[in-house]
DNA sequence: AACCCGGGGTT
DNA sequence: AACCCAGGGTT
């Protein structure tokens, strides 16, 4: 059987040329290259790599400022108890990953910086893309990445509309420049980010237009086929507030959803509730904090990739001591809780002006 | 291989 | 309202 070279293949010399050149005069400049290329500071290209798992560079970049600030190394990092580390990555989402860039660093501080892909690949919360990602930007490794970036420029280069990881990562790895694998890298992640953009690519601009067959087939955005979604859950629960905006009782969660953070007591109540079992979870919540249930206090609303939550936020009062809201990681579903103190004053004090009696 | 994990941007 | 984002871990 003989193989026939597809035309992407053939013209890998003109396309490392092309996509170089783009890169050299179009590139982004972000604060995680800097430095020498493909000898850039480990520490700060792995943070950064981290931060971008699902995480759009436009949002990262005031991520990374902070953290970088709060542990400008990775012994500072290291050393930093976790509830700090949770603290910088609070809002960011996914926040596995700040525990796990935690863990990471007191085995780097002991062990050193891993060298090479391998090494990386090892660490807690480093998959094969930030493998190959580090190995190639900070050491010169000639490791090709495969992100979502890439996914979508190779398969539009190849016109391949449902592209396997195995797939993607056999053409990356044959189209990675090995004069300067992390140059190439970023160039095939700014040109995906800039330019061959999911729903409206600016072809025109394109370095690769004359190799592209998803442009030659017309309609450049069919490919990739878009990855089937899990349904979105919607789940209710109850929460308590036990003192205020400044001093609450937060509990740490465990598990998998917004785990280490901590947050208002909370109970799940499941899908749709009438109100009955949401105040019958009300009582089971305050019996197990050793508390008396309060007032309503209203319900938030948050959305996330899947699953839409509607928290009953009820005041309470116990014994117990809050601690400091300020000090601690919470997630955004628990800012919003907090905030209903601050609506509801803000409306009791509107009422107090319109009808002239005292709050 | 399928599922879970945040929060927000773009179209 | 889809669809996506410089993915990784778990089952």
């Amino acid at each position: 059987m003989i193989a026939v070279p597809d035309p992407v293949s053939t013209a890998i010399p003109e396309i490392r040329t092309a996509l170089l050149a783009w890169f050299d005069a179009s590139g982004r400049e972000l604060p995680w290259r800097l430095g020498t290329e493909g000898a850039r500071d480990p520490y700060r290209v792995w943070v950064a790599e981290i931060l971008l798992q699902q995480t759009q560079v436009a949002r990262g970049l005031h991520y990374y400022d902070r953290f970088l600030e709060a542990f400008p190394d990775v012994r500072a990092l290291a050393e930093a108890p976790i509830e700090a580390v949770l603290k910088a990555w609070e809002g960011c989402g996914y926040y596995a990953r700040a525990r796990n860039l935690h863990r990471a660093a007191k085995a780097i501080v002991q062990n050193g910086f891993p060298g090479d892909y391998g090494g990386w690949l090892a660490l807690p919360g480093v998959g094969p893309y930030t493998a190959a990602a580090v190995a190639s930007l900070a050491f010169g490794g000639a490791c090709a990445v495969n992100d979502g970036n890439v996914r979508r420029v190779l398969a539009r280069l190849y016109g391949e509309a449902r592209p396997t990881d195995a797939w993607i990562q056999a053409r990356a790895d044959a189209l990675l420049c090995p004069a300067r694998p992390g140059a190439w890298n970023e160039a095939v992640m700014d040109l995906g980010a800039t330019v061959c953009t999911p729903k409206a690519p600016r072809c025109a601009e394109c370095p690769l237009s004359a190799h592209c067959a998803a442009l030659a087939s017309g309609t450049p955005t069919s490919f990739p086929a878009p990855k089937v979604r899990a349904a979105v859950r919607t789940v209710q629960a109850v929460a308590v507030l036990i003192g205020d905006e400044r001093e609450a009782v937060l509990e740490r969660r465990e598990g998998g959803l917004l785990g280490g953070l901590m947050g208002l007591p909370m109970l799940e109540i499941g899908p749709q509730q009438t109100e009955a079992t949401v105040l019958k979870a009300l009582e089971v919540l305050c019996a197990r904090l050793g508390a008396r249930p309060g007032e309503l206090l209203g319900q938030v609303q948050h959305s996330m990739t899947h699953r839409q939550i509607t928290l009953h936020v009820y005041a309470a009062a116990s014994d117990s001591p809050g601690q400091t809201v300020a000090a601690a990681a919470l997630s955004r579903l628990d800012h919003k809780a907090l905030g209903l103190l601050r609506t509801r004053q803000e409306s009791l004090f509107a009422t107090a002006l319109t009808d002239g009696s005292s709050v």
